[in-house]
Formats: C-alpha cells, structure tokens, sequence
DNA sequence: TAGATTGTTAATCGATTAACAATC
DNA sequence: TAGATTGTTAATCGATTAACAATC
C-alpha cells in the first residue's frame, strides 16, 4: 500500500517542514499559502506544493493549508508518534550526548537501553537508563525487541556490531561511528551521519571564499 | 580564480572521498581505479571520474589514481591544513563533546576559544582550552580574528549571537542550534547540522518498512 | 604494441520550477 | 460571484550515467 515511489529529496525535507510549522503553530499562525511559507524557507511555493502533494492534498484552493492540521500530518507520515524501542551502543562523550539531548520521544522512537563494552561503565545513570555491559545485548533484545540502534562507537567496531545487531532483529542503524555502515539487505536501513563531512565542507567553503575574495 | 562553479553535490562528496582514500592508504594501496573505487564507496566509476575532473586531471590513462597523490589532492581542495581559527560557543553537554570529539585540526580548524553565558562555566577546561564568559567575545575576536564559529546553543539564541558574531568578522557557522540559520550575504556561509532531522528521516524509513511488510 | 583506464562529450534520468485549470 | 491559492501537468534545469576517443 505504502508510498514506496516517494523520492529521497522530498523526505529528507519533511522534517524540515515539520519544524517550520511547528514555529508557526507556537506563534499562533493559523494558516499559511505556499507561497508564504516558501519565502520563509527559503524555497519555491511550487517545490512545497509538489512535496505536499506526494501524500494527498492537504491544502485547499483559495485557502491555504491550515498549519496545526498540516503539521499533524506531517508528523504521522514522519511517524513521530510511533515510538519505534531504540538502543545507543557507546556510552563514551559523544553516546551519553546523543542519549540525553535527543528527546527520541519525539522523533519516532524510544531509548530503551543503553550499553558499553567498558564494564566500568555498567550502572551509571545517563538520563533515567542505566548502562549495560555489551554482554547482555543479545539477552536484552531478545526480551525488549528494539528495531533500531543508535552507534557511538569507534569506526573499528561499526561493522562487526552492526552485523550483531542486525541478527538480534535490529532494522534501523542511526551511525555516528566514523565508518560507512551499508544496508546490503534492503531490510536494513542506515542513516550515516558524518559530522566531520559537514565539518569539511564548511572549511572548503570558507577556504574558496577567501581565495576568490583575491 | 577559483572553481566556483563547482556544484554543491560534488564539493559535499569530497570528505567521503578523502576518508575512502585514507582508509586505502593506510592499507597500503598504492593505485586504485575508478572503477575499484566505485566498487568500494557504492557508486559509479562516471561519477567518481566526473566529480575528480572539477578539480583537474588527477589519474593516469591505463593506470588509474595514486591514492596517496589523490588523497592529498583532495586534502588541499578541501582544505584540510588550513588551519582556520575557530571558536565554540555554547559549552553545554553538546559543545562540551564537539569540542573534545571533532578532531578540528584534522579538518581544516583550529580551535581557539569556548565561550558560554553561564558565569559558572568560566574557567571550566575542555581538552586544552579553558571556558570563557560570553562577554569576553568581543575583545577575543579583535585579538584573535577567528573567521568561524560552532554553535552549541539554544535555538533561541542562535539568530542574535549569528548576527553579533559577523559583526566580530565570523565568516563561517557550523550551527547545531535546532534554529535555521541562513547566509543573508554571500560572505557568510552557514552549515547547519539538524541531528533531529536526521534521526526522523530515520523513523519514516523505518515505519514505511513496517507498512510495506504488511 | 596491446591493454587498461582516464578525461570528456553526449544521453539519460530525476528533481525543480513554471504555468494554469480546477475549485474553494 | 470574484479573488486567491491549490493540485497537477508541462517545461526547464541540473546531476548522473553511458560511451568512447585519447593516451599512458
């Protein structure tokens, strides 16, 4: 039944959208026109309404589109209700960030267990979940059946612990680890992300800025 | 003289290329074709010849690419020595971790200063460098002229300091303020990192995988 | 030289933008 | 009804892929 045919491009803005309007709905705006929100996003009204128009018409003629109903929408298409059980594997500087200041909750998922090879680190609290030692991963997932796992692991360790999960049951890989983790089966899906990347970019940008300045 | 015409969607390819090849170099591989590389990074031989000839002609007819020639060609595209003073602001749990985690001298930065507005904060250490007080920005940037900041603040916050901060000379803003940040002028650019997209776009992928099941 | 593989041009594909008829 | 703005089709633009002549 799903929506299979949606491009890449158009979900990767949906959440886009969905804090926009979020904005708009806190400041108590009641209806927006494409072309509105286009200038506040800085995009075409005819590229909001393409999009939008991938999941059925949410607008109406003359009107606009009605920004809590729109917002609503968007957010069961993201899913952001759906509380998916998510664990974060590597509770060093950057799992302990990741597992507090992501509020999962409302974002589709649900931070259930936190874990660590380092047996030091077993039972030390970060937010209301204690760390467990990586032994009892196998165990943990068995009972809890989590679906996605979040990486905050050495780039050495992405693969092999990816494979694991995988085999625990584990479909979705949100990947900090400096590695690019691949979906072979295409009942994995990953989302890598590379902060360094964005980091480049920005010195590229900034180094060509200066070049052409001369 | 510089290459400004080269698209958006090569320049953001190139740190992938650069760590591909570093992972290559540093497994002794010497030559490398476009077509083993294609194989390696999941995308077509065109794309790679392609995205390389932006830059000029770094291969060789019925050789192929030195990886550790092409690595450092890239490196100096990107721009990975130029050093660029960089300053974080905002030296909660997240820029506590950018700061310590981002390898900055690796990519092109170097980071110079972290300021915060919490009085508690100043004189805290954080890898070398010691938290100052957001009030000291100023005379900070008049003496020491960084040209880029990372924001590690509250969104609400992000549009005033963006504005001040080009005021100081900023030039380049790597936000993960869950604000949009946008480049007015052509002289600033902007990289704005939304770790909450991301881990939605996540959700999608995975609820519209459970729908398809179905 | 023969084989391999680049650099580069041409063809295809997909995504964005423009236009406009439908309709609230 | 008249004005506004959507939903949707068609046109444009850009990015990716294919093909091949140049050349190491």
């Amino acid at each position: 039944m799903s929506k299979n045919s949606v491009s890449n491009s158009v979900i990767r803005r949906l959440p886009r959208y969905y804090r926009f309007l979020g904005e708009l709905e806190k400041q108590g705006t009641v209806r927006i026109s494409s072309r509105e929100l286009s200038e506040k996003m800085a995009l075409t009204a005819s590229q909001i309404r393409q999009d939008l128009n991938c999941f059925g018409g949410f607008g109406q003629q003359g009107y606009g589109y009605n920004v809590s109903e729109l917002r609503e929408k968007i957010g069961e298409i993201l899913g952001v209700h759906s509380g998916n059980p998510i664990i974060l594997i590597g509770a060093g500087n950057l799992g302990r960030t990741i597992a507090t200041h992501m509020s999962f909750a409302e974002r589709g998922f649900r931070l259930i267990g936190i874990f660590d090879i380092d047996p030091k680190l077993s039972g030390v609290e970060i937010g209301d979940l204690k760390v467990r030692n990586s032994i009892e991963l196998e165990r943990f997932c068995i009972e809890n059946s989590p679906t996605a796992a979040v990486l905050c692991i050495p780039k050495e360790a992405a693969a092999e612990i990816a494979k694991r999960l995988q085999s625990y049951g584990i479909k979705a890989f949100w990947n900090f680890s400096h590695f690019d983790l691949r979906s072979e089966n295409s009942d994995v899906i990953v989302e890598n992300v590379h902060l360094g990347d964005s980091l480049m970019t920005l010195a590229y940008g900034l180094n060509s800025m200066n070049d052409t300045e001369k």
